[in-house]
DNA sequence: CGAATGACTCCTT
DNA sequence: CAAGGAGCCATTC
């Protein structure tokens, strides 16, 4: 598969995800086929503007926390976009068990 | 072309 | 909870 086609496919599960919920890098990698390719994830979100059309602000990591420096803006940004969206953190982190995307099977 | 890098994750100390 | 290591693989040097 081409970089093109693995990046789109990428894109195209991210922009599943519903407002208000979030998905982790390695579930998106899972659902685009790419089952063991989280870092390719984190790699397609950083390549994507931040007004992207793309809810890239709806990926965390698996312990539910951001995955980019605290001081970043771009980590500011995307707390901000969940909590606008409802979601709540506790500390540095979500509750996945709470806020998980849990996708059915066709739609 | 080899080595380092990294928006990751899982497992072990 | 913190650290370290292994597996992962496109991208950059």
């Amino acid at each position: 598969m081409t970089d093109v086609a693995r990046r789109a496919r990428i894109r195209a599960v991210v922009r599943r995800i519903p407002r208000g919920r979030v998905a982790t890098y390695g579930q998106v990698a899972e659902l685009a086929g790419l089952p063991g390719q989280a870092r390719q994830v984190g790699y397609a979100m950083a390549a994507l503007d931040v007004d992207s059309r793309v809810p890239w602000h709806r990926v965390i990591n698996a312990r539910g926390a951001i995955s980019l420096p605290s001081a970043d803006h771009s980590a500011l940004i995307q707390r901000a976009r969940l909590e606008a969206e409802g979601i709540v953190f506790e500390g540095d982190r979500v509750s996945l068990d709470r806020f998980r995307w849990r996708p059915r099977a066709a739609r």
